[in-house]
DNA sequence: TTAGTTTGTCTATTGAATAAACAAAGTTGA
DNA sequence: TCAACTTTGTTTATTCAATAGACAAACTAA
């Protein structure tokens, strides 16, 4: 409670050092005294500074630059290399996995499906499979800074899977087990926050303050980016919008409530309507009859679409967000349900809302979750940098 | 945007300065030595700290304390009087206005029912209004700091209502009006925020970090603090939660959306069914005729109840709270509607986002929002003080 | 009365940012 | 080609807030 930090001359070296690094990667290749311009430091100051990040290996000069008219400005940059990021994507029935640079670059990739679901030999898969990305890191001042990981089920502040229910995993200490294996930081979230986190960095919600991400899959997750932060409630999980009622007297759920929103708009959903239809299959099956110009499944898919805008109204109306990005395997029905979406969202958000709102597509398909995954080590690295 | 704040050593003081401050706010009284244990700043930095408070009239010395063995404490205390707040809550049909010290405790205070609807009848009412408040403050060295004002609409950065359904207003710029003619601080917010705010410092959410405030009156408002503030969406409101759709396919709302939250909890409904009922007459007449034991009135309430528990556990699922607050209004039939309501929360709500919510009711009563118009105001006095 | 404790101030030191001077390295125009 | 001007980045002296430690004042306790 009382652990403020007091400020004292270290502190204002940390600001800094931090401001001078972020006009960096912000707008590298970059010289000093252009720094000390965008940044209002004096130059004597950027200078001192940024030899204390040459010699942390995080900065290096790539030469000079051209001449507005006078001496020709030594060009910095961040040395991206630095260090390593890995990212998981763990899945209830796949496994995902990136190395990145300190940029989000990616280094390496590995996909491999998944059959267990005890979480010891879940554990037996996924212990080799980061240590195989691990070892595709070139050697760097850093090393592997990380590890972040996206599952599917809620988490707690100590990085435990309290509930899991389509793994059926309930109270597993996965941050435990893999920091003891591997020694160096890791970080657990939720699939949706992690999703968010991805599309935000390297996706459609690049440089957005507030954004609702949601990721619509056998369920729907949502992950909250408020005040360009990810949002956690009071016990660490939330954004359970899945579970957002909007059929007060609708079907029962499996979580207790009536009519929630993942019960009319998932894939899950979709699937049972199509059965129920006379079309057996999966997802890949019904977009290709789509495709093919099946009337009665896109008008399937249309039905999906409209009560997605149903919640999505619901979500912009809460949250008055820049961005709503539909993410996760149902972002492959675009084609067949952005109109949907967007008529619906138009229809029922309030219209002052829906001025300032963009309804997106998740950019990075996939891959947003273990691109978010691998951001959120790399974000943990900074922040220790700057405590420092 | 590249208005960062660089770090010097004025910074440091502005920063050291805030938390001895606030040191003093929350143990008051308190000595010199005491705060430089609990702030971990030193003993001769404290000294200077506090006579620079001194100097600027905002702590003073109340004589000594208790020895503990060794030479007596000089007292400090925060001089709540150094300045004053005058907080509105601009209603439909009525005024109500503060006068607090720097503290919130109130002053003085004045209400009057307010006929007239038009813009510029209002501000007739509402600057002599406010005159009056004012010319109770005792001399002080600040003055009043500020006017903090809740208005029952959608108000924007600038602080003009955009829309105001039952006043009929749009597009009023009242802060403009306000401080051009009182020549001080003025800060417009929604009836609902700043019923927030109030509830979060004075009222039943004191030192809460994540909650929700419903106000059910006419409609259903919604002020939400999220990471201990006010949380504004984009383009700078927010918490429409009354038009959460709850019935997908129910009646449609002058919003335009269907199935709106507030067409099935708020006081408005509570009177439409009761008419049907053939129960005429106002909220109070059917609080009076629960409380002389009427069975159907009691059911009709508890009906209510239970679509607000509805919309609770929604909120309680999207942002896992510490506390909900019921607010305004309706807050007066929580005898009626208490057990409806957390029967209805504990059915819907996620079992893991249930634990550590706490279900409230506003503690303040209808001062909710105008304690929260003052606060407003006091915040953003010392905020100027931290700037500067 | 004396020894020990607590409070709050004073003094010298440290270290980060800064303005100003400056050297180095460039451009430009006659 | 050269003198005048520009731009870059470093060096130097100064300022200012925090700090440790010394210290005086005020008190307790035995």
């Amino acid at each position: 409670m009382t652990k403020t930090t007091t400020g004292d001359q270290a502190l204002i070296k940390r600001i800094n050092t931090a401001i001078v690094l972020e006009a960096i990667l912000r707008e590298e290749p970059l010289s000093r005294a252009k720094i000390s311009e965008v940044t209002g430091l004096n130059k004597a100051t950027v200078s001192s500074l940024v030899q204390d990040l040459i010699d942390n290996q995080l900065v290096r000069e790539i030469g000079t630059g051209v001449s507005s008219g006078g001496r020709k400005p030594v060009m910095l940059e961040f040395i991206s290399t630095a260090g390593y990021s890995v990212g998981i994507d763990l899945g209830v029935n796949y496994l995902r996995g990136v190395l990145t640079d300190l940029r989000g670059a990616v280094v390496a990739e590995r996909r491999e499906p998944l059959s267990a679901s005890d979480p010891d030999d879940v554990f037996n898969v996924l212990r080799p499979f980061i240590r195989s990305l691990i070892s595709e890191a070139p050697d760097s001042p850093f090393g592997v800074v990380g590890i972040g990981v996206g599952v599917p089920g809620l988490v707690d502040s100590s990085g435990s899977v309290l509930y899991a229910p389509n793994m059926n995993w309930r109270e597993v200490p996965l941050k435990d087990a893999l920091s003891r294996t591997f020694g160096i930081p890791v970080l657990i979230d939720n699939e949706a926050n992690v999703g968010a986190l991805g599309e935000r960095t390297f996706g459609s919600g690049r440089g957005v303050s507030n954004m609702v991400y949601v990721s619509v899959g056998i369920g729907i997750g949502t992950g909250l980016i408020l005040q360009r932060t990810l949002y956690k409630g009071s016990s660490g999980f939330s954004g359970e919008l899945g579970h957002l009622s909007v059929e007060a007297h609708g079907k029962p759920c499996r979580c207790g409530n009536r009519g929630c929103w993942e019960l009319y708009a998932s894939e899950q959903a979709l699937l049972e309507q199509a059965r129920e239809l006379g079309f057996p299959g999966d997802l890949d099956e019904l977009l290709a009859a789509a495709e093919a110009g099946d009337e009665k499944v896109r008008m399937l898919l249309a039905g999906i679409g409209e009560y997605l805008g149903v919640g999505i109204a619901n979500i912009v109306n809460i949250f008055n967000p820049d961005a709503v990005i539909i993410g996760n395997r149902m972002s492959r029905a675009q084609p067949w349900i952005e109109d949907a979406v967007g008529k619906t969202l138009e229809e029922r958000a309030l219209n002052f809302h829906l001025r300032g709102v963009q309804l997106l597509f998740a950019e990075l398909g996939g891959r947003s979750a273990v691109m978010g995954a691998a951001e959120l080590s790399i974000a943990a690295f900074f922040d220790r940098l700057k405590a420092s």
